[in-house]
DNA sequence: ATTTACAGGACCTAATTGGTCCGATATCTT
DNA sequence: AAGATATCGGACCAATTAGGTCCTGTAAAT
């Protein structure tokens, strides 16, 4: 359904929430679990994805938890995608090269990469800084992504007319 | 995985093969079965959906088939991937809004609205001629999407250190 | 009347996702 | 040193979704 799956929105909430605090300490599992009201278990599994993708750095033991591995502001929402759910890519040969059959003769491959980067450029101009604090950063953020003013008002009559 | 689905990528082949042709003429599901040497009935399956969504306008009897609703400049790859797999929208409540639970207090709904606009907007500017014809329409193709020249060089890197 | 081809589903299988749980390891406190 | 706390890594399961096939009905041409 060209969505990101629901680990991933999680994920996004955690680091939001991670950033609203601003403070460098770090928080256990389930306290951030409480924090955002999702399932512990589950926001475990992608405290530790994200770990492993150097976006939090993690402290064991007793006292320990996790803590935001950069600044809000230098964590590209593209980054937290990848993370959690593996490389940005709108096709299969975006991603894996060599597993389409159809590859050597494929008439659409070229403008399907460059609009996949088109994506996953969007998707790097945005920052959890901007996710954390919609309302002060929402003026140059529109700008930042290169939105005209009646773009959503577009695509929202898309989606309607589609169902 | 952040993907479009594969009877999506299917329908876009599909489609600019028809494109290419250029005539107005009606073929048939087998026949471009055939040329894109895809599976049959998956194709045809695929160009119900186009017909239903009006990309499409089928002929039906001996000597039916189908042939392209509007020229490809006026067919945007935001209504083909809407056509095929739902409703492009990056998170559920963008889609469905009132199921998740979460909505009321949610922080970050309001930016992935916008990031949603973006992603959507870029791919309602990408026309199927631009997918058919990727070497004459490139040039253009590329300043219209709003990508400067190192995105894709950026994007790649991004994904081969993820993995 | 027969043939051709689309329309609309039902249906099955395989893969992915969402979610839980457990043993091992590291760290802090007492 | 001992115990409590928390992450680490992975196994595991249920439910959903995607990919793909097939069948019956209907419209149009010969």
């Amino acid at each position: 359904m060209f969505r990101i799956s629901r680990v991933t929105d999680y994920g996004i909430v955690v680091m939001a929430h991670l950033a609203e605090r601003g403070d460098g300490d770090s928080h256990n599992a389930r306290e951030l679990a409480e924090d955002t009201q999702l399932p512990a278990p589950v926001v475990s599994k992608i405290l530790k994805s994200l770990t492993r993708a150097g976006l939090l750095v993690s402290q064991r033991g007793s006292k320990g938890g996790y803590s935001l591995a950069r600044s809000p502001r230098e964590i590209p929402v593209v980054e937290m995608i990848t993370a959690l759910e593996g490389p940005v890519g709108i096709t299969e040969c975006t991603t894996h090269p060599g597993t389409c059959a159809q590859e050597a003769n494929c008439q659409v491959r070229d403008p399907w990469q460059r609009i996949n980067g088109a994506v996953h450029a969007a998707l790097a101009k945005i920052t959890l800084a901007d996710l954390a604090k919609p309302f002060e950063a929402s003026g140059p953020f529109v700008s930042l992504v290169g939105m005209e003013g009646d773009a959503l008002g577009r695509a929202a009559s898309d989606e309607r007319r589609s169902e």
